[in-house]
DNA sequence: GCAATCGTGTTATGAGATAACGTGACAAAC
DNA sequence: GTTTGTCACGTTATCTCATAACACGATTGC
C-alpha cells in the first residue's frame, strides 16, 4: 500500500473516532460538537479533537470549513483533486456539498500566477439555499 | 446622492472610528486588535467593534476573511462588482490583495446553478507567499 | 405626547482554539 | 540493552473570537 495514502485501517484511535462521528454526520460538525459525541468514547478535552482533526485534515480525510468553523468527512475518497475543491453550504439544511472543478482551479492559478502569489491553499466556499430547501 | 451608497461621511462616530483603523492598516485586523486601537478614542467592549464592523461590512466598505477571522477595509470604495471578490492573503507578511474578476465569478455561478444551488455570497481566500515575499 | 427605531454602553457568557506541561509506547542508533 | 528521538495521548489553564441580555438616549413620524 503506498505508505501516503491513508486509509481509515491506519488511523489512530483518537483519529478514527473523531473520523467515525464526521463520517456519520450529513453535515459539518464543529470541535466541540463532536467533542461532546466522544464524551462516552473517553475524550475528555478539546485538544483530543483538535489533534485527531489536524492530522485527518492532513492525510486529506476531512476538511475544514473556514466560513463555518467547522469540519467535514470528505466525500470523494482516494480521489486526488483535492487542489480543487468548492464547497456549498446550504443556509437552511446545513447540508454541506463537496465539489471539484477543474477550470475553477486553473482560474485561480492563473489570478494567483499573475499577481506573482505563490499559491498554497484555495479556500472556495458558496453560500445559499440548496435544490431540496428551494423545493420545500 | 443615492441612498443605498454609503460613504464615510455618513458613517456613525463608531463606525467611523473603526473605519479609519481599517483603512490605517495595510494588514487585515481582528476585533479585538481594532478595539485596542480604539481604547483611547472611548471604546470599552469588544460589542461595540463587532456592531460597527456589521453595519461596514453591510454597506460593502469592509469584508470579512473568514480563513482569519479578520476583516479588511475595501480597497475598491464605489465599486460595484462585489459580487466576484477573491483574496489573495500572503502568509508571510500578512498583507491582502483584493482582486475582482468577472470569469470566476462566472464559473462560480454556473456550477451553483448547475447544482440547483441559489448562491447567495461567495468567499474565495487563497492562501500563499505574495511576490515581494517571495524575492526577499 | 407617544410609539417605533436606531445607535450606543455595559456586563456576562458562550464558542472556538492553543499553550504548556507530563506520560507511555515504540523504533532507530549506539 | 540502554539511550535517544519521535509520536500519540491526557490534563489543566488560558487565550481568542463572538454574542446574549439589558438599559439608556436621540431621532423620527404620528
Ligand atoms: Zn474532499
Ligand atoms: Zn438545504
Ligand atoms: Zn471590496
Ligand atoms: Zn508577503
Amino acid at each position: 500500500m503506498n505508505e501516503h495514502v491513508h486509509t481509515t485501517s491506519e488511523l489512530t484511535k483518537n483519529q478514527a473516532l473523531v473520523m467515525g462521528a464526521l463520517s456519520q454526520s450529513d453535515s459539518p460538525l464543529s470541535a466541540y460538537t463532536i467533542l461532546d459525541h466522544l464524551r462516552d468514547d473517553g475524550f475528555r478535552a478539546p485538544l483530543q479533537v483538535y489533534r485527531a482533526l489536524d492530522k485527518l485534515v492532513e492525510f486529506g480525510l476531512v476538511h475544514r470549513l473556514e466560513s463555518l468553523n467547522a469540519f467535514v468527512a470528505c466525500r470523494h475518497p482516494g480521489c486526488d483533486a483535492h487542489q480543487a475543491i468548492a464547497f456549498m453550504i446550504c443556509e437552511t439544511c446545513g447540508q454541506v456539498n463537496e465539489i471539484s472543478d477543474t477550470s475553477l482551479a486553473e482560474r485561480l492559478k492563473q489570478l494567483a500566477s499573475k499577481a506573482g502569489f505563490a499559491l498554497k491553499k484555495s479556500t472556495v466556499e458558496l453560500r445559499g439555499i440548496c435544490s431540496n430547501c428551494q423545493a420545500a
